[in-house]
Order: C-alpha cells, then sequence, then structure tokens
DNA sequence: TAATAATCATTCTTACTCAAACTATTGTTT
DNA sequence: AAACAATAGTTTGAGTAAGAATGATTATTA
C-alpha cells in the first residue's frame, strides 16, 4: 500500500461504495418486491432468452454456476421459474421462466436504481459515453472479462480527453 | 428494462462485473496470504488510524457495523487485531492493531489487484484522473456518498410513466 | 430519582458469492 | 466392453453483507 498514489485510494473506496450500494438496494428491493437484484437479473435473461441451461444461464448473468444454482432455487420456490430434466442429455437442466415469473418481470422495477438511471438521463450523451467507457475500461483492467466486441464498436471517440480503450487480447 | 438504454445495460453488466472481479481477487488472496480484501482493508485503516471503535471503523471502511463485527472477530482469532472494552464509556470497544498484524500489513499485496494498480500507473495522469472521476460520480450518481443520510432512493417501477425524465428533482 | 430515550456492540437470520468436492451422465480410448 | 476422461448440475464450507432484535450502558427527561 505504501506507493499507492492517490487516485487508487480514492478508487477503491469508490468502488467499495459502488458494490455496498448495489447491495443496499438489492435489499431494498428484496423488502418492497420479495426479489432481490440477482434474482430479478436471472428472472429478465430468462424472459428475454427463453429457456436456458444453468451454464448459460450462469454465464449470461456473470455468476459463478454455484451461486446461481441457489439464486435459481430461491426463484423455483417462489414459482417464477422451473427446471426441467432434459431428455436428450439428461445432465442438462433447462430452466423456464413460469406465467407468474413473466408477470413480476414485466412490471418489476429496474436492478438498477432509480436515481442512477434518472441522473445518467439528465446527463448528455457524450458524458454518457464517457462515463460508461470509464466503467468498462476499469473492468478490463481488473481482467474482470470480455466486454461484448459490438458494444465497444458502437461508440465513436468523442473528445480528446476520452479514454483509449487498448484492443488488448481477445479470442 | 425495456426502456433502458443501452448505456445503462452495458452500466449495469459492468458494475457486476467490478464486483464479480473484486470477490474473486479477494478469494484468492484469502488463499495465498490467508485474508481477505475486507479483512485486510480493516487491518490497515487500523494501521493507519490507530485504536478505533467498531463503529468510526466501519464508516472508515464502508461496512455496516454488523458486518464489520464479523471482519474483526476473524481478525481476532488470527490475533491481528485485539478488542479492549473502553473504561470510560463501557458500551465502546477499542479495536487496535496486534504487532503481529502490523506485520502482516506492512508486507502486504493491496487490496485492489496489481493488474489494475500495473495498467492504472500505466496510464496517463489525464486519463488517471478521467476514470477516477466518472467512477467517483457514478457513485455520486447512486447515492453512495451520503450513505448516512438515509434518504436512499424509493423504489419505482420502470414504466412508461416514470421513464419520462420529468423535470421535478434535484439535489 | 425513576422512567425513558439513545447509543454501542453484538447476535440472528437471510441471501449472495466463490472454489472445491461430489454425483450422474455422456463421450472417448484402448 | 471396460477404463478413462469430460461435462452438467449440485452440495458444502467459508466469508461477506445488511437489517432486525437484543443486552448493556449512558444520557435525558419527567
Amino acid at each position: 500500500m505504501e506507493h499507492s498514489t492517490a487516485y487508487e485510494i480514492r478508487m477503491l473506496r469508490a468502488i467499495r461504495r459502488i458494490i455496498r450500494a448495489v447491495d443496499m438496494h438489492s435489499k431494498k428491493l428484496q423488502h418492497a418486491q420479495d426479489i432481490t437484484a440477482p434474482q430479478l437479473v436471472c428472472l429478465l435473461t430468462l424472459l428475454k432468452e427463453g429457456e436456458l441451461t444453468m451454464k448459460r444461464l450462469s454465464q449470461l448473468v456473470d455468476l459463478s454456476p454455484s451461486t446461481t444454482v441457489g439464486v435459481v432455487d430461491r426463484l423455483e420456490v417462489k414459482a417464477l421459474v422451473q427446471r426441467t430434466r432434459s431428455t436428450h442429455d439428461r445432465r442438462q437442466v433447462f430452466i423456464g421462466i413460469t406465467e407468474e415469473g413473466k408477470k413480476l418481470a414485466q412490471d418489476a422495477p429496474s436492478p438498477l436504481q432509480t436515481r442512477l438511471i434518472e441522473g445518467f438521463k439528465q446527463m448528455p450523451e457524450s458524458e454518457q459515453v464517457a462515463m460508461t467507457q470509464a466503467v468498462e475500461k476499469l473492468v478490463q483492467l481488473m481482467g474482470a472479462g470480455d466486454i461484448d466486441a459490438s458494444a465497444m464498436l458502437a461508440i465513436a471517440p468523442i473528445s480528446e480527453n476520452n479514454l483509449t480503450v487498448k484492443e488488448e487480447h481477445h479470442p
């Protein structure tokens, strides 16, 4: 730590606060709607994509398989999703959203905080871009997985001080 | 979700990945050094600030008191910190770092990933500034800056109605 | 002074998170 | 076909996280 720059420390603190804010929002969601953010993200993914295997779902929501099992368990208890064992490959299990799940998913609040969304929309688009890129660059620096290439292509450079995103590796 | 902008979705995904990367790095730390990121952050705070009460520590590390108790418990079991009940106010407990704790804290790796730090240092300072500011702005938008002011956002469903940005709020 | 309120640390409960170990099934090699 | 490896899902263990409830103590008020 003794060689840390001031920016590193600020960054660390900022990240902690983001994590905490996300968690607290999830808890609030749970209280108000009886569903947590990870559960909602899974549900919305199933709504959009249809039936999925456990592995595929866990990839799409950026959670490990073991974590996803627990989330799906809780959704299943609430009858928002259902599991069906595949007949072709009996190792696989398809997870599908139920009618009740669809209903909930359709008028559920966003897993992102309303306040963030509001604030985000009020920013000029150039700032939205810059901010998104900054956070995505952070993800890249952390080695937290590859951002969709398509998403990166969609953005054109905006100003001279926008963040240069190096094309690192990428299979 | 159907009215979310592309940037919102990317932001959500980026945040999830950051959280996951931080967690995975913490697990890696635990495996290699027998200490986790939250534990290390607490330890470093105690090294820097000296004896602290539970409440003060939890504020400094951005964790709730109940969470901090558990972290301190684990540090105490490893004899890296010690608790002393205050004599003036017997409700308070002072948490101090031990010699062993100091030793570990001094040559422990950063709670932030090396890869992130390296990458960060290689960026021109203008980019470091821009990135830090962007992330801090995100924190601000989330309302994660003033956690004490329990004026956390109310949860509103996302639908046509409230996605149209009305001018109504503010500070 | 006695009752009440506020504060601090803690415990309890629920949920999330991962890696590692485990079970069942399918695929490949010999 | 038997042995082996690979894959899919799950269970287990440890840690993180917050809120609600609790116990002890201090401060305030009637």
